[in-house]
DNA sequence: ACGCTGCATTGACATTCGTCGATTCTAGAG
DNA sequence: CTCTAGAATCGACGAATGTCAATGCAGCGT
C-alpha cells in the first residue's frame, strides 16, 4: 500500500494563548457585551447588562470578569457603578490571532 | 443619587451562531489544526494530525468533526485515507464574525 | 452611624467539553 | 473472502463551563 502523502508539517506554534483568547470570546452573552461595548459612545454600566441581559447580576459579573481576565475590557469605577470599555488593542489583538492562525494567502 | 448613565442601548444582534463559529475555535489543538490546513500546500491527511498531535486517534477524529460540523474545514475521502482541507471560505467567515461583533471603527 | 444600592465573590449544581479505550465501518491487499 | 489498516463512532469519565442564590464589600444618602 502506498503512503498516503508527503510527510507531515503539522504547525508547531503553541496555541494554547490564542484558544485562552477565542474561548473568552465563544459566548453568545459575551460576544453581546463586547458588541455593545464596541457600538457605545460612553463607558457602559454594569446595570445596563443586567438590566438587557437574560442573566442574573452575578452572572454578568462573571462573564465581565472572564473578559477583563484576557484583557478584551477594562473598568473603572465612580462612585456606586462600574463603567466597562473595550479594551483599546481588543480589536486589533483578535485580528492579529485571526491572521496568526489562517494567514492571508496569496490565493491559487 | 443620581442615574447612573443614559439609557441601555445594548446590542440585540442574536449572536448564538457567531459563538458556535468561535466555540469551535476555541481550543488548541484545533487551532494547530486549522494553522496546519491554512499553510498546507495541498489537504492533509488525518494520519499526519494523529501523528504529530499529543492525541489518539479518536480524539483527532473527534476534533475533526466539530471543525466539520461548523463548515471550517471539508474532507475527502481517497482509497483508505481521508483528507482534510480548509473550507474556502473559512478566513472570510471569521473576519465577518469578528467584524460583526467589534466593527470597523472611525476611532475618535 | 446606619441603612441602602450596585457590583464582586463564593459555593453549589447541571451541562458541556476534551480525552481515551473499545468497537465499527470502509477500503485495499493477498 | 479474509485479513489488515485507517478513520469514524460509541460509551465512559474527569475537568471545565454557565448559571444562580446567598453572601460580602464599597460607597452614597439620610
Amino acid at each position: 500500500m502506498q503512503r498516503c502523502c508527503p510527510p507531515a508539517l503539522v504547525d508547531a506554534t503553541d496555541r494554547a494563548a490564542d484558544a485562552a483568547l477565542l474561548k473568552a470570546l465563544a459566548d453568545p452573552h459575551r460576544l453581546t457585551m463586547l458588541a455593545t461595548l464596541a457600538r457605545a459612545e460612553d463607558d457602559v454600566c454594569v446595570c445596563d447588562f443586567t438590566g438587557a441581559l437574560p442573566l442574573e447580576q452575578p452572572t454578568v459579573s462573571h462573564h465581565l470578569k472572564l473578559l477583563r481576565d484576557v484583557g478584551l475590557v477594562t473598568c473603572e469605577r465612580r462612585g456606586t457603578w462600574v463603567y466597562y470599555r473595550l479594551a483599546a488593542d481588543a480589536r486589533d489583538r483578535l485580528e492579529a490571532t485571526l491572521h496568526s492562525v489562517i494567514p492571508q494567502r496569496a490565493l491559487a
